[in-house]
DNA sequence: GTCGCTGCAAACAGTTTGCATGTAC
DNA sequence: GTACATGCAAACTGTTTGCAGCGAC
């Protein structure tokens, strides 16, 4: 934990930028809430925790640099809101994303079942991947399982 | 273009909506500009030509309802705008983009690559699949034949 | 006359920006 | 003292909603 964090204060330094404490705190919310996939306003208020006189902005701020020197990655849903998340290895990323179209859940797989794909688009098009995302929707198996029994949106 | 607007007119009445002069229009931008991806404000003035009093909330109105009949997809490159592309096949549809980094342009692969890993989440996730969506993120062949020469961003 | 559809303006949500203040070196 | 960073409020952008009026049946 203090290790990434250290990595995170080296790598804002190597561009140029301080972890300030508010920057710290806003990291240390993305560290502990790894798993999830936080909108600005969900680290907001949990940042607020930790550092109460932490404005709105400097925290999508923070999130928007933490972006730009490929900490984390911004990511959208679909649903009108940017998310954020670690990078947990910063030449690669590869992680997709199962969404119910019925209850909204939202898993994930890590597995990188692309790297077959990615070769034949080097072939084929010459279009030279750094990254990409798979989001796939559909009916996920516990609303499998509901809609057996009764039919509700 | 005629019976593919009757086609349409047929998918909504079918559902009890009415293929008004406005949702007509709308409809026509789509199909005049069907390799486009354009946003809500992009239909809006396009439309404009052709029916002057159109009002915006009438053309989201219209792109919400065609999209909830399955008439269009309502997509999201992560630019925080909504973006409206015709369904060329109602019962699914496939098609991938490829989007540099470098020039931000977008090419799209209509070629569906990924059946063998559908079947694969509803063995392993018992994740049934209607729809995904797949970006990548790369260099295109003209920015990398360019960077060869020189980088710029 | 009902009911769906429209245009307009106002409201809304998420995000960005301007600016005066604060802080590290 | 310089340069970056912050908090606050105001501005901005894309989208949605409320409502009075319109039009087809």
């Amino acid at each position: 934990m203090e290790s990434r964090i250290e990595s995170i204060k080296e790598q804002l330094q190597s561009k140029g930028y301080k972890l300030t404490p508010q920057r710290e705190a806003t990291v240390r919310v993305l560290l502990e809430n790894e798993e999830d996939h936080l909108s600005a306003e969900d680290v907001f208020m949990l940042v607020k925790e930790k550092a109460p006189d932490i404005g709105l902005a400097t925290v999508y701020r923070t999130l928007e640099l933490l972006s730009e020197i490929s900490v984390v990655e911004k990511m959208n849903f679909g649903d009108g809101v940017a998310r954020y998340d670690l990078r947990t290895d910063s030449s690669k990323h590869h992680h997709h994303h199962l969404i119910c179209v019925q209850c909204g859940s939202m898993e994930e797989i890590k597995d990188d079942w692309l790297l077959s794909l990615e070769e034949r688009l080097e072939k084929e098009f010459q279009f030279f991947v750094s990254d990409h995302r798979l989001d796939f929707q559909g009916i996920c198996r516990h609303c499998r399982k509901n809609s057996d029994e009764s039919v509700s949106h």
